[in-house]
DNA sequence: CGCAGGTCCTGCACGC
DNA sequence: TGCGTGCAGGACCTGC
């Protein structure tokens, strides 16, 4: 499941491999993978061709990239979210298609103006494969993600920042140089909610999914249902570090290399296989409890429709809880 | 058949 | 009464 760092992964990926090219033709496979365009596929098939992508950008799980007619700056933007399974994949055009494909983009070489099409670029030219096609492909088992274009506007607390309408009600995430721990710990104290439904509400803060909800919880010591009205100053701040932790600790390990044609984004970065303390590790010892001699096997209970696991030891259930 | 979960949408309960 | 806001839960979707 791509989290933020899975979406930083894929970002880096299209700033190596996509920037800086035009878009010369767009295949929706799946209407449903474009529900959030304007007027749909047909809509999105036509009014993407002939735009320039600039530089990917970032919030949370929303990824973008700022879109721009010939000789004009980017008033608009590709917008992608990959929800439950969603990848962005870099292709040659040739190659044969994926199982859930869903939608295609192509894309010019760099730096030649008009479209040059000369037979088949397949094993030819070669070069440093800046000059060949790419085809950029949209894949999605369940659906949940897709792309769109939108506006973009001046987000609502920096003006000189430009992020798509449909991104701007999402709140900066820990990895943003303008997060700001102690705004998230006032809106804390001023929520009846427990702090595992805070932590997904991209609203407040942005990035977080289930997986690294729990991790950070675990991490920071509190049970999921704790009250966030009754957090106090250092532990809101050892909370939001431990998420930003977690984070840094997946993009370090999930960050695989992406020099070949490939953007990896298929979610199963090391960090799942290696560093999951509490997810998906129930009925195990709690690694920490167990380092202090103690045996404590994780619990997993279902809450909000999900899976919440945590350790009753290091992360008792608080007298007062907000389920 | 139930489970996996990110986001949008709906509806409810407030307070003014 | 009406409106805005905050919060909770369901719908969406497919493969195992």
């Amino acid at each position: 499941m791509p989290e933020l760092p899975e979406v930083e992964v894929v970002r880096r990926g299209l700033e190596t491999w996509a920037a800086g090219r035009p878009v010369s033709g767009v295949e929706v496979v799946e209407p449903r993978s474009t529900r959030r365009h304007d007027g749909g596929a047909v809509a999105f098939e036509s009014q993407l061709p002939g735009l320039r992508l600039a530089a990917p950008e970032r919030r949370g799980k929303y990824l973008w990239v700022p879109l721009a007619a010939a000789g004009s700056p980017p008033d608009r933007a590709l917008v992608a979210h990959l929800g439950m399974s969603g990848q962005l994949l870099v292709n040659s055009p040739g190659d044969p298609d994926p199982r859930h494909l869903r939608i295609r983009i192509l894309l010019e070489g760099e730096g030649e103006g008009e479209g040059e099409r000369e037979g088949e670029g397949e094993g030819e030219g070669e070069g440093d494969g800046r000059e060949a096609a790419l085809e950029l492909r949209f894949v999605d088992q369940r659906i949940f993600g897709g792309l769109f274009m939108d506006a973009l506007v001046p987000a609502s607390d920096r003006p000189d920042q430009l992020v798509p309408a449909s991104v701007a009600h999402i709140a900066r995430d820990p990895l943003d140089p303008y997060f700001d721990p102690d705004a998230v710990y006032q809106r804390f104290r001023r929520r009846r909610t427990g702090v595992k439904r805070a932590l997904l509400d991209q609203g407040l803060v942005s990035g977080i999914g289930n997986i690294y909800a729990d991790e950070a919880l675990w991490q920071a010591r509190l049970h999921y249902a704790r009250p966030t009205e009754t957090l106090n100053r250092s532990e809101s701040g050892r909370l939001l570090e431990a998420v930003h932790a977690v984070m840094v600790q997946a993009l370090a390990q999930g960050g695989t290399s992406f020099d070949s044609l490939y953007v990896n984004v298929n979610g199963e970065s090391g960090y799942f296989d290696r560093s999951l303390n509490v997810y998906g590790q129930a009925g195990r010892p709690c690694p920490r409890c167990a380092a202090e001699g103690h045996q404590s096997p994780i619990v997993k209970d279902r809450f909000m429709n999900r899976s919440s696991a945590y350790c009753p030891r290091c992360q008792p259930v608080p007298r007062r809880a907000r389920w």
